[in-house]
DNA sequence: ATTCTGACGTGGG
DNA sequence: CCCCACGCCAGAA
């Protein structure tokens, strides 16, 4: 059986780093898919650590409505946005537009 | 130790 | 979809 022995932040940084070019996931969906659903917050303090790690795309992280909340956790005022519009992700004030269409599904690689 | 805040989510209205 | 209240865990003051 898979083993679960790392941090919960390290799970993050995981499933974060598997997010594929041009997709997002949210907060929720990794947490829930950690097992700790309803701990979601913890999954934005990962994010928040996760700046040390180069591979843990946090841009492609967002809230449950798609909205970019985060954004102003980066070094610029739209460097997240202008990220997603870089993958082809369309984003207009904060909110990806087609986020069902652009949402990955944790554990699918 | 207590209190508040925070990159969130869910449920009820 | 919006708004409001609560739950969640960790860290800072």
């Amino acid at each position: 059986m898979p083993k679960e022995n790392e941090n919960f932040f390290s799970k993050v940084y995981e499933v974060v780093r598997q997010i594929p070019y041009g997709k997002v996931t949210s907060y929720g969906a990794i947490a829930k898919h950690l097992g700790a659903a309803g701990s979601a917050r913890m999954v934005g303090w990962a994010m928040n650590a996760s700046h040390n790690l180069p591979d843990v795309p946090a841009h492609r992280v967002v809230n449950r409505k798609g909205l970019l909340t985060g954004k102003h956790h980066f070094k610029g005022t739209n460097l997240m946005q202008q990220l997603l519009e870089s993958e082809g992700i369309a984003v207009i004030d904060n909110q990806i537009q087609d986020f069902e269409k652009h949402f990955w599904h944790p554990g699918k690689s």
